[in-house]
RNA sequence: GGCCCGGUGGUCAAGCGGCUAAGACACCGCCCUUUCACGGCGGUAACACGAGUUCGAUUCUCGUCCGGGUCACCA
């Protein structure tokens, strides 16, 4: 077989070398052990909470070894492919504060020296390095029919082989003649381009996994489709060709991948292609509601998967990178101890020390991450986030917001400044609920009083405070008028007494406060009451105290 | 079915041949406290199972079981 003559053939139009772009994309100058990366989705849908987590670990991998990290888009199967698929991924990253370096940076705009990074506009690439391959006796075109290779799957079940696919004596166009094939194609006959892959079955190809160490496997035999019958190439061959040519040093993807890694050192080789470092990282998973079990969080199944579901609850992107950095590397807590205000990109990540077992996707633990994020933002960080979050997720919180600013802000900031802030807040929606009582419009009054308290003690206690309330006290003189209310109503300004003596008292200040902070809020639990009372101002405390005493 | 990955408390996880088997979240109790929250202290709770190697296995090997992945002109 003249395979010079079928690689013009086959590809009469290309007239480049590999070493053209050899040439065109020089290995990059980095420093000893900076690492290259790239995180490669196809736009067939939104981003969703695996995406993240494996950006992020490409993302830190580069940044904690003064790599760099890039974002390709893998665009090779139309028929998949959706219309805003690139800018939902773009976006979701940026709604995250996720930066690649190098790569896509939007719709149609990038940034990098390895470009283009779109595959669909480095078919010239591919078919380069095909024709090489193809003049090298190491491809062959295949004109087998979709019906006729399942026909074969078919008949491979029933014969019980023990692999299954495009191989050996199954292989039919492996070894068509020149001539075989010049009429085929001068026929118009389409056909896909397949590696001739020279592996033996018997033989075990080893290689190690950065996270899961030695993976030892059989080596590939499978004449896997390099082009498709578009000439468009399969993800396999287009990853060894934009890997080796953006100069990839450490191919980070999802766990699904291990078992095509044969296939790909064996692509790499036959290019006569470095082998870049593989890291396989575990899945992110959920429980499934139906039947119990752990599985792979689903795009269609789990809505909670989609990176919006986060934005739409209103938690902070701060909240969730931290959390997903938990999941990486479960040292990350510890650092952030010791180091509170430091940027997460900042954090020294290690992909050996993430784990290799699939982790559930912990809401609770998020829940608490993001209080602990939130609790150290200052009110004005909060305000903003709130203000930003409420625009498009609840237009009566924004416009009671926006309406007085300094009111809001004064509200969030009640217990902030303290030593040990309080963490009532997780996600912005619950910000309506939290500052309800401070606005008539989502005030719903509820008079009823704690069991053990008569209306007539709590009338009593009510009309009590209205005579002496002052709003121009501070906060300690405000306390000591409330406890010397108590004994004249009955009730112990000492606690402790109370607990001593309780047959001999009514209740205790504390029973007094709250109904104090029932008649002004209608809740029993709620930050400082004093601070509530000043924020409220005297004619709606006043408005309000009334309204319970008439209520009761 | 073949091949591969994984299996430490409810969850995330340290641990790499000898430990009373860390820590975090959740849960429970106590303390602090005008409520709640915060904070402090304490508690319940785990090496899937069976062989083997070894003086000694959570750690190494094999098998079983369970969970997951993969075997497309999808990525």
């Amino acid at each position: 077989m003249d395979y010079e003559a079928l690689s013009e053939l086959l590809f009469p139009h290309i007239t480049k070398t590999p070493d053209d772009f050899e040439e065109k994309y020089p290995p990059r100058q980095l420093k000893e052990g900076a690492r290259v990366t790239r995180f490669a989705p196809s736009p067939t849908g939104y981003l969703h909470i695996g995406g993240l987590f494996g950006a992020l670990t490409d993302v830190m991998t580069a940044r904690a070894t003064g790599g760099v990290s890039y974002l390709r888009i893998e665009d090779t199967d139309k028929k998949r492919e959706i219309d805003d698929g690139v800018s939902a991924i773009i976006n979701g990253f940026d709604a995250f504060g996720v930066g690649f370096d190098e790569g896509v940076t939007g719709f149609g705009t990038e940034a990098g020296d390895y470009g283009p990074y779109t595959q669909s506009q480095r078919v010239e690439i591919y078919q380069t390095v095909a024709k090489d391959l193809v003049r090298k006796g190491l491809a062959y075109p295949c004109f087998c029919s979709a019906e006729e290779l399942s026909a074969m799957r078919e008949q491979q079940e029933k014969e019980g082989t023990a692999i299954w696919g495009y191989f050996g004596k199954w292989a039919k166009c492996r070894d068509l003649t020149f001539d075989e094939i010049k009429e085929r194609i001068d026929a118009g006959q389409p056909y896909v381009l397949r590696f001739r892959a020279d592996g033996d079955e018997n033989k075990k190809i080893i290689f190690e996994d950065v996270i899961r160490g030695k993976i030892e496997m059989p080596e590939n035999i499978i004449d896997e489709v390099l082009l498709k019958s578009d000439g468009i190439p399969t993800y396999h061959f287009a990853h060894v060709c934009d890997d080796h040519f953006m100069r990839t040093t450490h191919v980070i993807r999802g766990e699904e991948w291990i078992s095509s890694v044969p296939k790909h050192i064996a692509l790499f080789k036959a290019c006569g292609y470095k082998v870049p470092k593989y890291a396989h990282t575990p899945q992110v998973m959920k429980i499934d509601e139906e039947d119990g079990t752990k599985r792979k969080l689903s795009k269609r199944k789990d809505p909670e998967a989609a990176v919006s579901y986060f934005v739409e609850q209103g938690f902070p992107k701060e909240s969730v990178l931290e959390y997903l950095v938990t999941l990486l590397n479960s040292n990350f807590e510890d650092w952030r101890r010791a180091n509170p205000k430091a940027d997460i990109f900042e954090f020294p990540f290690n992909l050996k020390k993430m784990s290799a077992s699939g982790c559930l996707f912990d809401l609770v633990k998020l829940t608490d991450v993001s209080k602990n994020v939130i609790s150290v933002m200052t009110a004005q960080q909060v305000y903003d986030n709130v203000e930003k979050w409420a625009k498009t997720y609840d237009e009566q919180l924004y416009s009671l917001f926006t309406a007085n600013p300094d009111y809001a802000k004064n509200i969030l900031n009640i217990d902030r400044e303290n030593p040990k802030p309080r963490k009532d807040i997780a996600e912005w929606s619950q910000v309506r609920d939290y500052v309800a009582y401070f606005y008539d419009e989502l005030y719903k009054p509820d008079y009823t009083m704690p069991d053990h308290i008569t209306a007539e003690d709590a009338k009593a206690i009510l009309q009590t405070y209205t005579e002496v309330y002052d709003e121009n006290d501070d906060k300690d003189a405000w306390f000591a008028k409330i406890k010397e209310m108590c004994e004249p109503l009955g009730f112990t300004p000492n606690v402790k007494e109370y607990k001593k003596n309780p047959d001999a008292w009514k209740g205790h200040v504390g029973d007094v406060s709250t109904v104090l902070r029932i008649a002004v809020t209608s809740r029993t639990n709620t930050p400082d009451l004093y601070m509530i009372l000043k924020l409220l101002g005297k004619e709606k405390v006043m408005e309000r105290l009334n309204k319970t005493i008439a209520n009761i």
